[in-house]
DNA sequence: TCTTTGTATTACTCCATCTAATACAATAAA
DNA sequence: TTTATTGTATTAGATGGAGTAATACAAAGA
């Protein structure tokens, strides 16, 4: 799986890894079990210091995402909490970015339309 | 209009203050024309300070939201610039949201029905 | 003249982020 | 056993954003 960082992003580099793994769970680019580039190598590969790649996989660790094993590098779970909501800091980002749309005159069908894209299926 | 600030947040006092007045916009709760409490009075009366304030609508100013006169103070602009798109920040940020949601097995539906209530119509 | 408006300026503290250099425990491979 | 690789802990430093604080300014209404 290929990570891409934004440099003129605002958003922690360690934040854009973790994002990227989880959008690559949600659209099944990343299956559980699957094999995760070592921190040291992903840290090269993208010029960036070991301990920032180490601090997205903790987050990821942290929120069940993955699971990592000294020797075994990191790799998806299998059993991924299911929390069946959505948390309130996304409620209340959703709720901004769509009132941003709504004020710029994007239909609201081309809202839902990319809401079904990325969620496919 | 009242303004609530969530302390535990990581989002910027001023980026709130910001997200708040553009969804009040959206909503139809602030009209054009419509008076904005003074940055004083706002700071007074969120125990924070002036210039947190008056960044904020500094924002909202350069983003074409507000107007700002000395000695009329801000108000909501009467035509507001509309793009038609959706930001390709606020893509990511959309992406990733609805990415989490469906990980943990939030059906799509339920997504759809948060954007009309936030589109509203 | 006095007051109120947004705003500019300067200085300071605080904290998150990122980098850097090491070191350690665990474990597969040689 | 030895070696190498894994994630991770530690410590230190640099950088920048966020927020506060005190002050001052220009504009305009009362």
């Amino acid at each position: 799986m290929i990570i891409r960082i934004d440099e003129l992003s605002d958003v922690p580099i360690y934040q854009q890894i973790r994002n990227q793994i989880v959008m690559g769970i949600s659209s099944g680019e990343l299956e559980a079990g699957d094999q995760l580039p070592t921190v040291r190598a992903l840290a090269l590969d993208m010029g960036i210091n070991t301990m920032t790649v180490s601090k997205a996989y903790q987050l990821l660790k942290t929120e069940g995402y993955i699971m990592t094993d000294r020797k075994n590098g990191a790799r998806i779970r299998t059993e991924i909490e299911k929390q069946g909501r959505i948390s309130s800091g996304n409620r209340s980002e959703l709720k901004r970015i769509v009132s941003e749309a709504r004020i710029s005159g994007v239909p609201k069908d081309e809202i839902i339309n990319l809401v079904n894209e990325y969620y496919g299926g």
